[in-house]
Formats: C-alpha cells, structure tokens, sequence
DNA sequence: TATTCGTGGCG
DNA sequence: TCGCCAAGAAT
C-alpha cells in the first residue's frame, strides 16, 4: 500500500514547519490553513508566528478591530480570507465556547471554511481521519494511482473516494498519511519538475511504471493578473493598509488612471468589507 | 461548473 | 522575460 511507504517517510523527512510543532492547537491549525489557501509556505510562517503571538485564542481574534485584522494578513494576498477568518473566530467564540469544533460539518460551516480545510483541521488538529484532498494530493493520486501525469479538472466526490481508500482505519496513523500526502506532492512529487529519484513510491508508482506519460487532459486556464480587478484592487488596499489613518480619494486615484475600472474595484472592497468611507468622505480599512 | 479573488518567486 | 505556480472558497 501507498500508505504504508508515505508513513515512515513523512515522519522521517517531514519539514519543520511552525504549525506542525508539538504543542500548535487546533486554532493554530486552523489559522495556518486559512493563510495558506493558495499561498505558499514561505510567505505564510511569518504572517502565521506574528498571529498566533497577538492572538492566541480565536475569541482574541474575534475581539480585534477589522483594521488590525487586515494589516496583520498584510500582502499574504485575497484580504477576503483575513476576513472571513475574523468571521470565523467571532463564530468559535460564540456558537462553540471558543473551541475549535473537531467535526468536519462544523468545520465546513464557518465562513470560509471548505471541503479541503474542513477535513485539513480534522486531521491536523485533531489526529483524525478525514480525507484531505487539495491540488498537491490530487496530483500524487493521479500519478501513483492512476498513472496520469497530473490531475486535470476536480472530480469533488471521486477525488475524496480515492484518498479515503488510501488511508489506514486507525485515526492517528490515517491523519500522517494525510500529511505525508500532501508533503510528497509539495516537495517531491511537484508539478514541474518531480524528483522521482527522491520518492518512497517510486516502485509503486503507475505513472513511473507507465513510462511517465505526458498529460494530455484539459488544462485549467492560467489567469491573468496585470490590469485585472484583482490587481487594482491590490493596489488600492495597499495604499489603505499603509495608511495610518483615512485617506483623500486623491490618494487612492494615484494608483490606477482608468478611473472607471478604479471606482468599480472601490466599490467592490466596501462590499467586501474590506474598506470603508468615513463621515466626512474619506476612505480607510473598516474600524 | 466556470470565474473571481492577491502576491511574489522561480525556471 | 514571462508564463506558471502556491495547503481553496464562494458564487
């Protein structure tokens, strides 16, 4: 069995990373999966040490201004999530005595909390077995089980099938092969440039075995980022993040000339609630 | 189901 | 240089 080569090698090779030390909570956890929703690790640790250092509980958190929230998540990238994990925290706090919840329907529950982290915090939190299928597990599964070069389009419930078959019965031992899944995908098993020479799988792999086809499936679009909503709207919470206090609109017109496509990302952040306008009409991140 | 939502490093 | 990529979620 795959599982049964992934487990030792995790526990030998595993990087130590801040989150997975002895002592992190379930809370710690949590947070550690909203910063790396599709931002790397490098980026996340000191965002992640700085966080569970201010506040440490999630009630901490909840009780914490929108502003600090958003200056703390600093460029980690989709403010949204800062957000949505403030939100989060307010409901740990009130709906489950500020514990977070160890079921995965709980879990799935709290704003922004979804299918992958749900079953991430069950597992890493917690030690439990739960499925945890994200883009690095698809790619290990599509190669070492199904001899393809890389995953291709999400297949939600097939893809929860094929890694709950993966995982030993035992709890415990089923939440390291989680975590090791996800380790060989990230630093052996990668998109690019795989270093097979490297992997505990390598005999079992059906990819290797097959002769390492190309993939040839559908690619998902690669999206682009200069002149998008995305990256005005960057702009804009950069100079409103930087800021000490509210801002003239004349400050935040500096940052992009298409006026139109300026005021409509504006507008956006205040429906986000990621910004707000002031009595007197300047614009600052929300109190 | 297809888009949208930041940021920055790397080959 | 620049396309690709990085522990997804919401709509």
């Amino acid at each position: 069995m795959l599982a049964e080569l992934i487990f030792p090698w995790f526990r030998a090779q595993a990087r130590d990373l801040p989150w997975r030390r002895p002592g992190t909570t379930p809370w710690g956890v949590l947070v550690s999966e909203f910063m790396l929703q599709q931002t790397p690790v490098a980026r996340v640790e000191p965002v992640w040490q700085d966080w569970m250092g201010r506040w440490p509980v999630p009630s901490d958190l909840a009780a914490a201004p929108r502003a600090d929230v958003l200056r703390a998540w600093g460029k980690l990238g989709y403010p949204r999530r800062a957000i949505r994990l403030h939100d989060a925290a307010a409901a740990i706090a009130e709906q489950h005595g500020d514990a977070v919840p160890s079921d995965v329907d709980a879990l799935e529950a709290l704003p922004g909390v979804g299918s992958y982290t749900a079953r991430a915090v069950a597992a890493f939190g917690f030690g439990l077995r739960a499925p945890v299928v994200d883009t690095n597990v698809r790619r290990v599964v599509a190669r070492a089980v199904h001899g393809q070069g890389d995953a291709g389009p999400a297949r939600t419930r097939a893809d929860l099938a094929d890694v709950d078959a993966l995982l030993p019965r035992d709890d415990a031992e089923a939440a390291v092969v989680s975590a090791g899944l996800m380790e060989l995908g990230a630093v052996v098993c990668t998109a690019r440039t795989p270093r097979c020479g490297s992997c505990p799988a390598l005999d079992r792999c059906a990819w290797v075995a097959a002769g390492k086809p190309a993939y040839d499936g559908p690619r998902k679009p690669v999206q682009g980022f200069a002149g998008t909503d995305r990256q005005v709207r960057g702009k804009l919470m950069d100079v409103l993040r930087t800021a000490p206090g509210p801002v003239e609109r004349i400050a935040l017109d500096a940052v992009w000339s298409d006026a139109g496509q300026r005021d409509r990302c504006l507008h956006s952040l205040l429906v986000d609630g990621l910004a707000e306008q002031t009595d007197d009409g300047r614009f600052a991140l929300p109190a």
